[in-house]
DNA sequence: TAAGTGATCTCT
DNA sequence: GAGATCACTTAA
């Protein structure tokens, strides 16, 4: 079992980060209770250049997460009721993210940060036990051969290049 | 299939 | 300040 520190997330690679993540545990700790989920279903979103990415609209406040360091949440409030857990990766000034989309109990990035009660005020906080929030690799291992890579969900406004990309990995139901 | 919901960003 | 947009969910 090892804990995902800063250094897990500065490669550039977004996509192969976010592959990766499949199979990792995010884990909460409230109140001396520990919850650790299997993560089952993620999205990447690849620098400025990526224009589903929130980043390719420039350097703003909302923003300004995704260009700090790696390793940290990036959390946002979307069609003004779900609130969406990333985690932020790519060196300092390089904006990127991984959206964590599903769980292995829980699918759906709205509804997993409503049952995990997560919200932005873990917006630009470290993954760590500091936090009550972060992730662990405890050894599983899911195979290609399980794994879907597919186009982003909701991001068709981006273009057919980017709205095309497989970027979204997901693991068979069947398994 | 469409409404609900509110922060964020652009334009005035 | 107004208006458009939006990485979703639920009920019908």
């Amino acid at each position: 079992m090892r804990r995902l520190v800063e250094t897990d997330f500065d490669s550039r690679d977004t996509v192969a980060l976010a592959r990766d993540l499949l199979g990792k545990h995010l884990v909460v700790e409230r109140n001396g209770q520990m919850l650790a989920t299997l993560i089952t279903e993620v999205e990447a979103y690849d620098g400025p250049e990526d224009l589903a990415c929130h980043a390719s609209k420039g350097r703003t406040k909302r923003t300004e997460t995704l260009f700090g360091p790696p390793g940290r949440w990036y959390v946002y409030l979307c069609y003004g009721i779900h609130e969406l857990l990333n985690v932020v990766t790519g060196p300092c000034e390089y904006p990127a993210a991984i959206l964590i989309r599903g769980l292995e109990s829980v699918s759906g990035p709205g509804r997993l940060t409503r049952k995990l009660k997560i919200d932005r005020r873990f917006n630009g906080r470290e993954a760590s036990p500091d936090t009550g929030l972060w992730i662990e690799d405890r050894g599983t291992r899911f195979d290609d051969s399980i794994v879907e890579a597919t186009p982003r969900i909701g991001v068709d406004y981006a273009g057919e290049d980017w709205a095309n990309r497989l970027y979204r990995f997901v693991v068979s139901e069947k398994r």
